[in-house]
DNA sequence: TTATAAATGCACTTCCGTTGCATTGTATTT
DNA sequence: AAATACAATGCAACGGAAGTGCATTTATAA
């Protein structure tokens, strides 16, 4: 069991007192978040310092930019079946049109897509928009 | 063959200077487009204008709109094939990261995807990133 | 301990989407 | 045809989110 601080050394990032917050609240939420969300969290630190962290980590790939059609970009862990980096292995999200939640469907794998003659995929976003089973009740 | 005219007084809206002028610059154009590039297309009218028409359009199913990944939010007819108001029939984008081209690929269709116990589906998007046929030289 | 470089905080900017309100234009009724 | 009603347009402004420049603080290395 890897500690954090040894994850962030081993991507060549110091480690910081600000970066191990972030990474404890990513880990603790279950859902993809936005930057408002870890800006209310951590309301002492600055706005610009969330950012850069956050984008660091992205660069870094220990999370991974979610756009589920918000207009408002979201942010969740890379973990356990999510190596986001490589294009066969990419997951689909879900979002929640009544609790506006985003999840990760790690589980779920995109099925493989054909694109017409002289297309080339690099990357692809699936995002399947609904009720999630919060809120459904089912 | 309906004109643009009938198109739109079949859809309750009216016929104007404006709303002709636009449909026939999406029509023209192959690719979805930002509403930038409706100002640009045409400088003389108010972006405001150009913004309510794009939405009256979109709420009578005459264009529809593609979230592409790029945070900004584009614009396409709906034409032959495309019925974005049916779940089932929902065709998938392609966004070009070399000529940042967003077009439609209306024969394609988004594969029946099943979602986990619990979670309903009601809307699909899908985004595939590449490179184009154009940028390809394939 | 000092030098070096990265991380943080503050201020500010830009871009896009959106709304309120006054004005112009279009359609309808008398 | 004139008056009325309502929709479309234009202008101004707001708000949120993303992003940048620079000064300051903090951490690493020499």
């Amino acid at each position: 069991m890897k500690t954090i601080e040894q994850l962030l050394e081993s991507k060549n990032i110091r480690v910081t007192a600000m970066r191990l917050l972030i990474y404890k609240f990513l880990a603790e939420k279950q859902v993809a978040v936005t930057l408002s969300d870890i800006e209310n969290a951590f309301e002492k630190a600055d706005r610009t310092t969330l950012y850069r962290t956050v984008k660091t980590f992205e660069e870094k790939a220990i999370v991974h930019q979610i756009d589920d059609g918000t207009g408002i970009t979201k942010y969740a862990l890379c973990e356990k079946g999510c190596n986001c980096e490589i294009e066969t292995d990419l997951h689909l999200h879900f979002h929640c049109n009544n609790c506006n939640v985003t999840i990760c469907l790690t589980e779920h794998k995109i099925p493989q897509i054909k694109v017409p003659d002289g297309f080339i995929s690099e990357d692809i976003n699936l995002v399947i928009k609904g009720v999630c089973d919060k809120c459904s009740g089912l």
